[in-house]
DNA sequence: TAGGAATTGCAACATTGTAACATTTTCATT
DNA sequence: AATGAAAATGTTACAATGTTGCAATTCCTA
């Protein structure tokens, strides 16, 4: 029986060129079927965003186009993220004023994430039942939820040395 | 059969004074038993925090005090919010750069908002088993989680106009 | 009633995000 | 191709939020 293993985002050793890349082509892919306009501006942007599963802040992503030789100065970031965002291509993790690549690239949905305070990585799950019964919860009081977040601060296993069970 | 009531802080009509008398009440209390120092200062600002349901921001905590004739600069608000916050008096709501009043006081402990987009006001609801199984998933996941948030952003009964059953 | 720790005051600054307007690019239509 | 509107980007200046470092004060203990 094969243990249950932590998202690629705390996987020190995976292949993260493969990981960018991937996200990047469903980016390109998505906004070809949404009829949006992933710029080159924009798209340097998210490969910045994505260059580590750590949040970026917006003026480091300015730092990081700067440093390819694209001076950026901080509204055009921000605009760049506000279509990233609004695409669902990025999201950004307001406990951290950083943002995110989106692994789930598709129509907006909720955001459930697993933040190492250790080492800054970030994973995103996939939405799940349970955020639905918040849902329905929330509505019993008369709350209508337009948009669910849950996030926990706690240690990665990468960070807390667990010892991966490879039976 | 009554239909299940919204949080107390979306009820237009709730008597807040009585809300926020219990509130100081419970933080006087809390402090007391931890031996913890709630000094005039910091009550000043959590009673700032409590004057509603809709979270404040330190500038404007600094004019709250500012115009009941304590001028207070932000270090010292922010060092109070500290304190209120390890005590769990107060949360933030990062998503708002705001802070909030604990209806919940005790030990440090997970957080669930209804954050209306209509009106502003915020309600925190009590931590619950959706949590644990989420910390458990985690696990799972080889993520130790330390501590969780969820926050549900919408629109709140009375700024939906829902009619009450009050059959 | 000294002496050390905690708290508060204060000035300067760092970081994050925005408003307003000019310029350029894109793209459909002539 | 020329044109004109809409979208995207560049630029300046600024607003909002949060912090650092140190001085002054208050508080508690011995």
């Amino acid at each position: 029986m094969v243990m249950n293993q932590g998202p690629a985002a705390f996987e020190r050793g995976h292949d993260h060129e493969q990981c960018m890349r991937r996200a990047i082509d469903a980016a390109v892919e998505h906004c070809r079927k949404e009829g949006a306009r992933l710029t080159p501006l924009r798209r340097k942007v998210l490969q910045a965003v994505w260059q580590s599963h750590e949040p970026l802040g917006a003026y480091e992503i300015c730092e990081v186009l700067g440093a390819h030789g694209d001076s950026v100065l901080p509204p055009t970031v921000y605009r760049a993220l506000d279509f990233l965002q609004n695409q669902s291509l990025v999201h950004r993790i307001p406990s951290l004023n950083a943002y995110i690549g989106c692994n789930q690239p598709g129509p907006h949905h909720d955001g459930r994430y697993l933040i190492c305070s250790d080492c800054g990585l970030v994973a995103e799950l996939p939405a799940d039942d349970l955020m639905v019964r918040f849902e329905d919860e929330a509505a019993g009081l008369r709350f209508e939820a337009i948009s669910v977040r849950l996030e926990a601060v706690g240690r990665c296993g990468s960070c807390a040395g667990t010892k991966r069970d490879t039976s």
